[in-house]
This record gives C-alpha cells, sequence and structure tokens, in this order.
DNA sequence: GCCCGCTCTGAGAGCGCTCTCTGAACTCGG
DNA sequence: CCGAGTTCAGAGAGCGCTCTCAGAGCGGGC
C-alpha cells in the first residue's frame, strides 16, 4: 500500500510548496522565470531539481491551447516513400526547422483509409497545433480529412485544383526552373527541344510541362512524351520521340530519373550527348545526376528548404491565428541551374 | 470582432445542453453510451452531430492519464534507417497492432545528440502512454532517457548488457535460429561449418555466433569470420576463411546481406554452392534472398510479428501498471528455417 | 399498497496548469 | 517622513473533461 511505488509525479503545487512560494510563481519560473527575483528562481529552480518535476503537458495544454507539436501527415499508402531521398531530405529540413521552434514533429502516416478516422480524431482532438502534408490529388480522402480537422495546414507540393485554392503550400518554381532549362537548350543552339513529361496528375510534372510550352511559344506536340518519373518511363517516351521528330537536339525531362532513361536510350541509339542531343534533368538528385554518364545537366530545387519554410509557414499561421489577417500567399522557392556536361 | 470566426470549439458541455441532458451522460454516450437509455443516446449522438463535437483529448488525458499514443523512438541519426526493409516491416506490424488498439503511433526520431532533450521533455511530459525503441547500444544515450522519462518502455532486439535487464525486449531466437541453421549443414554432411559473424556489439550477431558455437560443440576459432553485417563485409570474411581453412565445406553468414557477398566470392573461386559449400544465412529479406544465385537457404525471423508482439508487450505494461505484477518476461518469437537452393 | 432494490441521471469535485487581478513591499522624490 | 509609483508574489478562477456519489424514478415482491 506504499503509495510512494507508484509513479505519482510531483506538480507544480508540490513543487511550489516545497520552494515556499505560491504556485504561480513556481509556474514563472518553470516557463522562463521573467518577473521574478533571482534568490526565488533559484529555490523553485532547485526544489525542481529535486522532486524530478516535469510540467503535465496534458494540462498546460488545456489551458494554452498549444501543445509545441506539428503532424506530418504522409498519405502514401506504401512505406516506400521512406526511401524516397526527396522525401528524406525534405522531412530533415522540416525537422530541423521545427526543432529551432521548440516544436515536437509528430509522423503520422496513413496506411490504410481505414485510418481516416482516426488520423481525423487525432488531427482534431487538438494532439497537434498544425499539420504538415505533402502533394495531395484530387481523390485523396486526406485532404478532406485536414479541412474537417479544422487544423492549420501547410502543403508540400501545389495540390490539384480539387482540393482548393485555400490551402497554403510551399512548392519549387517548377514552371519557371523548366522555362530556364529550356532556355539554356535554346541558346546552346538546340532547334528541337523536346519535353518527356511527368504524370499528368501530378502538379509538379503539369507545370514543368507548362513552362517547357511557355518557353517554346507554341512548340510541335509531337515533341512531347510522356512518362510516370520513373527510369523506365523516360526511355520509352525518349525512344518514342527519337521515331516521331528523328530530328530531336535537346531534351528536357521532367525529373533525373526519366532523364537518366532517355541518356541510355540516346546512347544505343548512337547519339552522343551533348554533342547530338543535349538534355536536361529536373530535381537534381545527387544519387542520380552525378553518376550519369556524362553527368546530367539539371534544375536544382532546395528541398531541404522547402521543409523548413513550410515550418515557418505553418508557424505564421499559428501565430496570426487571433488577428484576421488574410491567408499568406503560396511560398514558391526558387530553382537553380546545376551545368554538368550533358547539356 | 465576430467571434463565430474563430474555431471556438463547442465543449461537450454545449452538447448536453443542446441534447437536454447532464454533461456526464453526454460524456458517457461519447465514450460508448453504455448506462444510458437509447433515447437520450440518441439524442446526445444528434446533438454531437449537430455541433461537430471532437473532444478535447487534452482535458480528456488530464484527466484519465492516458492519452492514446504510443511512440517509437528511432535512435538512429542517419535517416538512412527508414530504407531499411527490417524496420519497414517492423513498424509495419507496430502499426496495425497499434491501431487494433485504438492507439495512434506517433514517430519521434532523434537527429543529433542534442534531440535528446526534447524528447526526454516530449516522453515525460505524457504526451504518449509509452514507448518503443530499437537495438540500444551500451553508450547510447537514449536509454537513459527512456529511464529518466520513466515511461514504459519496450525494446526491439535484446539490448546490450549496460542497459540493464529490467528493460523488457522482444527479439526472435537468435540463438536458436542460428543452432539450427548449423544443425542443418552439419545433417547434410558438412565437416567444416563456419561463421561469418555480425558487428560485435549487436546482440542479434552476438547471439548468431553463439548459437553456432554451441551447435557445433567447440569450433576451431579459424572457422569464425568477421564482418558487419553488409555484403562487402560478407565477401572479405569469406575470403579469408577460405585462406585459411580451405576445407570449410559450410557457411552461415550472419545475415542474408553477408550470405549474399559470402556466395559471390565462392563463384569466383569456383566453388559450387551447394555442392562444394553449402551456405545458410539469416533474415530472410526477400529482396536478397530470393534473388541470390542460387537462391539463399536461410532462417526466417517474423519481423512484422515482432513488431505486433512489442506493442502487445507494451499494452500489458500499461494495464498492468496498477497491480504489482512483475515486469514481463523477454518475449523471444521462433524462427523457422526456408530451405532454398543454397543448402 | 408499501417498501426494497435496481437502473439511470445529474451535481459537483477535481485533474495540473496558466494567467489575470489584487495587494504587499519597496523605492524614491518632495 | 509621507505619498505616489513600481515591482513582484499570491489568490483564485477557470481550461474541458471524467467519474464518483447521491438521489430520482420505477418495478416487483410480499
Amino acid at each position: 500500500m506504499a503509495e510512494q511505488t507508484t509513479g505519482a509525479r510531483p506538480t507544480l503545487e508540490a513543487v511550489a510548496a516545497r520552494a515556499g512560494v505560491s504556485r504561480a510563481t513556481a509556474s514563472r519560473v518553470v516557463n522562463g522565470g521573467a518577473g521574478v527575483r533571482a534568490p526565488l528562481v533559484d529555490k523553485v529552480r532547485q526544489a525542481v531539481e529535486e522532486l524530478g518535476y516535469v510540467p503535465n503537458l496534458a494540462a498546460r495544454t488545456l489551458v494554452t491551447r498549444r501543445n509545441g507539436a506539428v503532424a506530418v501527415v504522409i498519405a502514401e499508402p506504401e512505406f516506400r516513400i521512406f526511401s524516397d531521398p526527396f522525401f528524406q531530405e525534405q522531412v530533415r529540413g522540416i525537422s530541423r526547422e521545427l526543432t529551432s521552434h521548440d516544436s515536437q514533429l509528430v509522423l503520422l502516416w496513413v496506411e490504410s483509409p481505414g485510418d481516416h478516422d482516426r488520423i481525423a480524431r487525432y488531427l482534431g482532438g487538438g494532439h497537434v497545433d498544425g499539420a504538415l502534408a505533402f502533394s495531395l490529388h484530387d481523390e485523396d480522402e486526406l485532404a478532406a480529412v485536414l479541412r474537417r480537422a479544422k487544423i492549420p495546414t501547410v502543403l508540400g507540393g501545389r495540390p490539384t485544383d480539387g482540393i482548393g485554392p485555400d490551402m497554403p503550400y510551399v512548392d519549387c518554381d517548377n514552371r519557371g526552373g523548366a522555362r530556364e532549362a529550356v532556355r539554356l537548350l535554346v541558346d546552346r543552339g538546340c532547334r528541337a527541344v523536346a519535353h518527356l513529361a511527368g504524370p499528368r496528375d501530378q502538379t509538379s510534372a503539369v507545370d514543368r510541362a507548362d513552362g517547357w510550352r511557355e518557353a517554346l511559344g507554341d512548340p510541335d506536340p509531337a515533341l512531347l512524351g510522356h512518362g510516370d518519373f520513373t527510369a523506365e518511363s523516360g526511355a520509352r517516351a525518349m525512344a518514342g520521340l527519337l521515331d516521331r521528330r528523328p530530328d530531336v537536339d535537346g531534351v528536357f525531362a521532367a525529373n533525373d530519373l526519366m532523364a537518366s532513361g532517355a541518356l541510355r536510350v540516346l546512347r544505343e541509339r548512337g547519339l552522343r550527348v551533348p554533342e547530338d542531343v543535349a538534355v536536361v534533368g529536373f530535381d537534381d538528385v545527387a544519387s542520380i545526376a552525378e553518376r550519369t554518364d556524362p553527368p546530367l545537366t539539371t534544375v536544382r530545387q532546395d528541398i531541404e528548404g522547402m521543409g523548413r519554410l513550410m515550418v515557418r509557414l505553418l508557424m505564421h499561421l499559428l501565430h496570426e491565428h487571433g488577428s484576421g489577417a488574410p491567408a499568406p500567399d503560396p511560398l514558391i522557392t526558387p530553382t537553380t541551374l546545376v551545368r554538368r556536361a550533358s547539356a
């Protein structure tokens, strides 16, 4: 019956009693100690130490209405997303930035559609101050969940139109980067600049294709190949392209993986890169772009930076909450062209 | 100044008022509705629906002292652990089991040593009911953090002795599996059964080596090669082994990756598998064991099952909390030998 | 018809914390 | 030496919920 054995954690009350002050003063010290005289601060600190006091977050959250945690919601049913270097870097950026805001990263991931309820409850229940989610699709129920939870949310990657325009997001300048890539090819003298596009249901792919179209004015539709961001699809699209337009002398691929597939096909067909055909990729994923033959000229996006930006945007949302300030504009990070040998 | 725009979420009080019942009754309904007559249940349910009521978890946690969330703590400073299929499967098991216990998985990961404080605060603050962590090492400060947080914890993989014997863990029967592997080799007539061991500071590697030693009685130390769980190290260890004991005719590798390295070296040396040298691995990671040449005979462990077990053990801990029941024994899952062509 | 006992509901006391508001103590100018 | 101003500590009221406890209502046994 020894009460002491059970882990009855000390409360602020106990700390205050031991330090000989009121609960209010103890609270002040625990939360920074502003406005409390030094000797009292020391006494309270010591009591905290001796008792091994740790604030009860639930109690604190109940009154402050914030809890220093942000959810990162992964919609991908496949865990494989974790092996994606893109995702890894972005999460790293998020994690670092959150740390500097003294917030905790809580990774939630939706494995099956049935998880939506649970996630919604978690999000809506006030376990976290806000949420970050990645590239939502039209049919994605997660968007609805996030919206229903009425929780401040920032998206990574421009959502499709079906999601609605009101969700703030961070994305890189896909269109501008694409334009720059195309311009490089044009400037080096390419006459027939093709594009190997990514999946039509991903805004990043669509925006890049738009950039290509913009930079070229009104390009021959035959110069457009389609793939799905895989190397294999890039190879296939490249092969089709060469059949349709053998005169192609510049290729802008929607990502590095597709570019690597294209390079392979070009090599097989005996075409020299960049002499006969110049190639530019997108993403600048080190493990790909630096290892192709020849090394890939590509459009780099600051992935970690985008992660950090997502957090900053969210923090902004959280703090503006009181004022009636309008939702901030989507944040678009610039891209830079990384010139290697392929163009 | 319109108050209504801010998301002042409805409270139980509001639900009760709308349903014309007391807060207590509303609470009962929200929590299952046991002991409330049907008409009232319906009225409350409807009020919940109309108001879009979602319970405030902080308030609930404050009084119930549980919050339906379990932390999975990743010590690995490198994010790369996420690409490890072993880890992926284990987390999948954990996730599924937690779902069936109506608990939320919160993934915390320690990127830099400085994160320990933050993690400790999070864990200690009562954000989660318990924690799961993976194979801790002696020098791992995480063990200390977990212990200081006084939070029920279950480990994946037997911890090193330095961690202390009081932390419950789930592991597969490394030793038994190893014995079985060796026995298979002996039974098929191998006279000189070698072992390619993994890193000495990982208990799984140590236990497997012990199993090899046990099954063989007192094997020639020259039959023991060392590696670090990579294919490369397996190749190196195999090469050294062949130099020391050219008569080796059976090899038990500490994991599939090392076995694949060993197979490569054997092929290079013109030795046939399994005719000249039989090889057995450990883990049965599909992406490796099924694709070696010849396909690898190996010891399978039920990784997802281990994840589930970790959760069950933790739940047990949480519920036994009141009673003075002793910590349950470590849970060891059995292994099974998967016979393919290499032995 | 009365009382006992059962089921169901409501009142109210916290859970541990923050934060406002009041008042005490102290400083300093006149 | 007194009053105004300033700093700092404490009292107390919640935050939204759960849960105990008591009482209301009702049926059945004698």
